[in-house]
DNA sequence: AACTATTTATAAGA
DNA sequence: TTCTTATAAATAGTT
């Protein structure tokens, strides 16, 4: 999915899926009896914004329950907590770690396949494919074989990345 | 459009409109280089985000197009800081976005690969590779190359990533 | 989670 | 901008 370029197609483009994202909000909002708030700023830089009960309610409350956790009925007086911020950190830390395992699985791999490219590169498989013999061809075979598990199983990594970082916005 | 009543079948519903609603926002906001912020919160109350750049920042923009607040140190008193803390963690906010975008970036190129690979499961290429004709060798040749290419922009990606994660532990 | 029949969104053109 | 329509994508229901 790239850029729209044309200025105009992009306005265009805009104003469709902005409308279709807040009506998808909406359905979300009816269908389940959820409370969704959304801001969107055009390339224009204009604010739109939708929200069921309303925005403002909802960013308020996102923004207070991210920095108080759950806090219960304890009467919070000067409304700031040391404890809070330190089990809070080491939530955010426990993300990132969780985030890291799976990034550095997927960047191992990466390697493996960028080796396997270079040193196919300085080899026969540099040849135009026609000129590769037969058996040649059978080791190429092999090797895409292995790529390609190589790329689904990287798959799989990177679905459990995106997965964590869904969740990484979740709690 | 009316309340899904089943417990299971709004969880289910839930879950699937959520991820296509923050797809649907990740489109409009790299396809028209717009700012995007979705805040949910789950018929059990759990809150859910998106953002693009990140949800605090684009709700917090939208609340100072209106509100005109002063943001600056000026008013900073003694060691414990609270501005210092929100800066923190904004940091922290930035970094995991960017985590996210690139993650979402490689899953998205990992899916195009998958789909090649499925079809090209379907079809000649799934023969035993000297049974393939001159002319079937070179397109087989051609879609190697691309997923090359799709490897090696797979992979910067990745160092990317890591290296993003490398600096989120620094701090 | 995966599949698929159906509904819905959207790009391009008027 | 709004309307139309062919195509692409999302999703409800099911396994």
């Amino acid at each position: 999915m790239e850029k729209v370029q044309d200025t105009n197609t992009k306005q265009v483009t805009f104003s469709k899926r902005r409308l279709g994202l807040f009506k998808k909000a909406s359905e979300l909002a009816t269908l389940c009896n959820a409370e969704v708030g959304i801001v969107v700023f055009s390339p224009g830089n204009k604010p739109y914004s939708f929200g069921k009960p309303n925005f403002d309610v909802i960013a308020e409350r996102f923004k207070n329950e991210f920095e108080e956790e759950e806090e219960g009925d304890s009467c919070e007086t000067s409304g700031y907590s040391r404890g809070n911020r330190a089990r809070q950190e080491k939530k955010i830390c426990k993300r990132l770690n969780s985030i890291t395992e799976e990034a550095e699985a997927e960047k191992k791999h990466g390697e493996d396949l960028h080796k396997w490219l270079e040193s196919a590169e300085q080899d026969k498989f540099n040849k135009p494919i026609e000129e590769l013999t037969l058996e040649e061809l059978k080791e190429f075979e092999a090797k895409i074989k292995k790529i390609s598990c190589g790329i689904q199983s990287n798959i799989s990594h990177m679905q459990a990345s995106s997965s964590l970082m869904f969740l990484s916005n979740d709690n």
